[in-house]
DNA sequence: AACACGTGCAACCGCTGCAAC
DNA sequence: GGTTGCAGCGGTTGCACGTGT
């Protein structure tokens, strides 16, 4: 009941992170693992509450992070999965493991819910028919706020799966000219990515300017989960923290994830859809396909890379 | 060259559910 | 069984930067 803000003690401060307060936090996670973030503060000295620490933490600092140009690929998926879940981000987020749901829920406030205006008004009213556009499946998110910590979205996203399977029918039934499947009835294998982990930089690109004051800072960072995130340097942290990164990398199995994911936190600890690069993840219909068919897939499982792998069918009209 | 406006991102706030006590 | 505390999620805001006039 009316519980006092968890940051209402005076001395917190706020606002943008330093480089050296980003320095102690990666410190402080690479000794102890992400997790128990009520304790990061008064371990660290960080003037900061622990929401802050762990907002910091996933979206930013945290390994695995891709940042800045959403591909093409990625588009699509996140306004497929937002007429699908509606604005459960976290959710959304689970499935382009390097994305954070901040980033996700920005670029799509941003970016993409102008472009489906956009689209939406050039369809006239009452257009965007069929495809099961986004904003009624939103506003039906709205009504059942997400609001689910831990596992349990994916209860509720199993709960609403039918729903998504009647939605995805929809689509492709309104989409004839779906590219041919690529990848047709093989299930895609973690396949052996050795992309280097990625890290924490100032993003590419236009972004880039306005990141520049940190850049420096942000290569120290980098420089240090470098040395983290090897083999060698590995402490407990290191397997909590590689499960992210592993993720990317092409996972290293569910061991990499116990430490931090019991929770069903989005990126992190998320499933092991990450070779599900979007870039690579071509077109497959039939996979689509096998997900509406599959229904013993359940989330969270290989289904997961399936559904990174579905060209969405109806939003494409929208680009 | 200076100013105004628009855009994008990082961070904060409030709420919710779960778990521990 | 009830209460309290914590972690997590989604919405919103503020600031910095970029672009246009």
């Amino acid at each position: 009941m009316g519980r006092p803000p968890c940051c209402e003690k005076g001395g917190v401060k706020k606002g943008p992170w330093t480089p050296e307060e980003d320095l102690v936090l990666v410190s402080y996670v690479q000794d102890h693992g992400p997790g128990n973030w009520r304790a990061v503060p008064t371990n660290t000295g960080l003037m900061r509450c622990s929401k802050s620490c762990r907002l910091r933490w996933t979206n930013y600092l945290r390994p695995g992070i891709k940042r800045g140009n959403f591909t093409d690929q990625e588009e699509r998926l996140i306004v497929h999965l937002q007429a699908l879940l509606g604005n459960r981000w976290a959710a959304i987020a689970s499935y382009l493991p390097e994305r954070t749901d901040n980033d996700i829920k920005n670029y799509w406030n941003t970016h993409l819910k102008k472009k489906l205006g956009k689209a939406a008004a050039a369809a006239g009213p009452g257009g965007g028919g069929g495809g099961g556009g986004p904003a009624g499946a939103t506003d039906e998110a709205k009504s059942g706020r997400a609001a689910a910590p831990k596992g349990q979205w994916e209860r509720r996203l199993q709960t609403d799966i039918h729903t998504a399977r009647q939605a995805l029918r929809e689509a492709l039934a309104l989409d004839p000219a779906a590219p041919a499947p690529a990848l047709s009835s093989a299930k895609p294998e973690p396949a052996p990515e050795p992309e280097p982990l990625p890290l924490p930089l100032p993003p590419p690109g236009p972004v880039a300017g306005k990141a520049a004051a940190y850049a420096s800072s942000a290569d120290n960072i980098a420089r240090l989960l470098e040395g983290w995130m090897r083999p060698g340097g590995a402490t407990k942290a290191a397997s909590a923290s590689r499960s992210s990164a592993s993720a990317v990398s092409g996972g290293e199995g569910p061991s990499a994830t116990a430490s931090h994911s019991a929770t069903a936190r989005t990126p992190e600890g998320s499933t092991g859809t990450s070779n599900c690069k979007a870039e690579d993840a071509g077109p497959s219909f039939s996979m689509l396909e096998s997900w509406l068919l599959d229904d013993g897939m359940g989330i969270g499982g290989h289904g997961d890379a399936d559904l990174m792998a579905v060209p969405l069918a109806d939003p494409c009209q929208f680009f």
